[in-house]
RNA sequence: GUGGAUAUAGCUCAGUUGGUUAGAGCGCCGGUUUGUGGCACCGGAGGUCGGGGGUUCAAAUCCCCUUAUCCACCCCA
């Protein structure tokens, strides 16, 4: 015992962290709101492994997330690699399951992914997304589902103000073809994609070096790109850009039915904004995609994001599986929610306190703790007959809602104090009946 | 991955041109009649100054390496 060894320093990985309860009773409530939502749609939970085959995940996203990937041999000398995201690991499942799982198929998964890039704020190497996806249907239906989850999502989330921003790969390949540009889309969108943040002049220096554009097929993209205002004027402005590209036409289409069956699910117009300069890294989208930002935090980046790929499954299988869906950036969202302190911080789940008052009444005192239980109370019972002011003082610095105070005098009576923590306002309470008194701790609770 | 900044008690930070046992505030623990918490007073614990190596009589202070965090680029949730 008293050996002396060298002690290991206690540290974490870059970009990987851990979780004391301040921080993970929050994020998990955010995951329990993620289900309820989820589930209000009849999205279906399921889950895959973190590990699979390299081959599976890799060539999927493009060469970046091939790039930041972690992969490596395990001992049995298979290449493995920890998933990316969640929705390759999807159309590897449904091209695998499609027999017993039948389409269309709505499933929802939280959980954590990989990353080997570098960090900063809101950007960590192990994160977790919550993803929704509709898998075996191209109904403009599924999109507007899709635009409707992220909105449920947010708003029950109570992150403040967000605007969702929508666009369409089509629309964006139409005005490639007319200009000649589509051999070169990959790096025309990703130049693209940065024109909020750096601007017109040099996205356009971008597009000329990257895709060797010429200075009229730059301008006709940044026309394009700062169509700006009401959606309806951004789509009828859209519509002869693209004139006579089928893909094009089609995009715009898309665009107005998804936008008319957002609006009449009720979503506020301030909430979804047509932005055609968005396009999304990611290589697997074809049509539709999202983008969320919130107003009070921008800069973070996108909080939530998807899209429509009618090709991913088919790497897997020859059945044609379409899919659409989007996913929440939960670690993210947490970091910006607590950067601007919208995170109730509680370090306890337990909403009733009961201190540990009359030593010799400890399996009273027990008794009772699981009796409220039973009536669907959480209750902690403090494990030592420590002096009242302490107790009380822990109580208060965990957060508990109430403390339910009982000493020799109240055992002897039959009654309690229920002591409401915040505002130090002590009521009187009958032990019994059980229910009675697990009713008014509730109301006191709240 | 590239470039820059930072790294001292649980937290936020001080530590003068390298020099005796490294400080403060807050927090934490105990006490001020073992029946009532967020105040006050008293006392206490807690740091091999991120880690490793080097220069020096002497380093938290200078040099090198390393790890992590933050910022920009890149990319993205």
């Amino acid at each position: 015992m008293s050996e002396k060894r060298p002690l290991i320093q206690p540290r974490t990985l870059k970009g990987f962290r851990d979780y004391l309860p301040t921080a993970a009773i929050p994020r998990e409530a955010m995951m329990e709101t993620a289900r309820r939502v989820f589930r209000s749609y009849g999205f279906a939970p399921i889950d895959t492994p973190a590990l699979e085959y390299e081959e599976i995940l890799t060539g999927k996203g493009g060469e970046e997330s091939d790039k930041q990937m972690f992969r490596f041999e395990d001992s049995g000398g298979r290449r493995v690699a920890m998933r990316f995201d969640l929705t390759v690991p999807l159309a590897r499942f449904v091209a695998q399951h499609a027999g017993e799982l039948g389409t269309p198929f709505k499933r929802y998964h939280i959980g954590p992914v990989w990353r080997g890039e570098n960090t900063q704020r809101g950007r960590y190497r192990e994160f977790t997304q919550c993803d929704f996806d509709t898998v075996g249907t191209t109904s403009i239906a599924s999109d507007v589902e899709t635009a409707l989850v992220m909105h449920d999502l947010l708003d029950a989330l109570e992150v403040g103000e967000f605007t969702i921003h929508l666009n369409n790969r089509k629309v964006l390949s139409g005005l490639l073809e007319r200009l000649d540009l589509s051999e070169r889309s990959a790096e025309v969108l990703r130049a693209l994609d940065k024109l909020a943040k750096i601007g017109p002049e040099k996205v356009a220096a971008e597009m000329r070096e990257t895709a060797g554009a010429s200075d009229d097929q730059c301008a006709r993209v940044l026309e394009f790109a700062g169509l700006e205002g009401d959606t309806d004027a951004v789509l009828r402005a859209l519509a002869p850009l693209v004139a006579g590209s089928e893909v094009g036409e089609r995009g715009v289409q898309e665009l107005r039915e998804l936008f008319a069956g957002v609006a009449a699910a009720g979503v506020s117009g301030s909430r979804v904004r047509l932005d055609v300069a968005i396009a999304r890294g990611l290589d697997y989208y074809t049509g539709t995609v999202y983008e969320t930002f919130l107003a009070e935090l921008p800069e973070i980046g996108s909080v939530g994001s998807g899209g429509r790929y009618d090709e991913l499954a088919s790497l897997y299988t020859k059945q044609d599986l379409p899919g659409v869906g989007a996913s929440l950036g939960l670690d993210r969202l947490f970091s910006a929610l607590e950067h601007l302190g919208k995170l109730e911080t509680r370090a306890t789940t337990a909403d009733v306190f009961l201190p540990f008052f009359s030593q010799d009444r400890r399996d009273d005192y027990l008794r009772l703790a699981a009796l409220l239980r039973r009536e669907g109370v959480s209750v902690e019972f403090y494990p030592e007959p420590r002096k009242l002011g302490a107790q009380l003082k822990y109580a208060d610095k965990r957060g508990h809602r109430v403390a339910l105070v009982i000493g020799d005098d109240e055992w002897e009576a039959g009654t309690a104090q229920a002591k409401v923590l915040a505002t130090k306002d002590s009521h009187d309470v009958a032990l019994e009946p059980t229910a009675d008194l697990a009713r008014r701790l509730r109301e006191l609770s709240a």
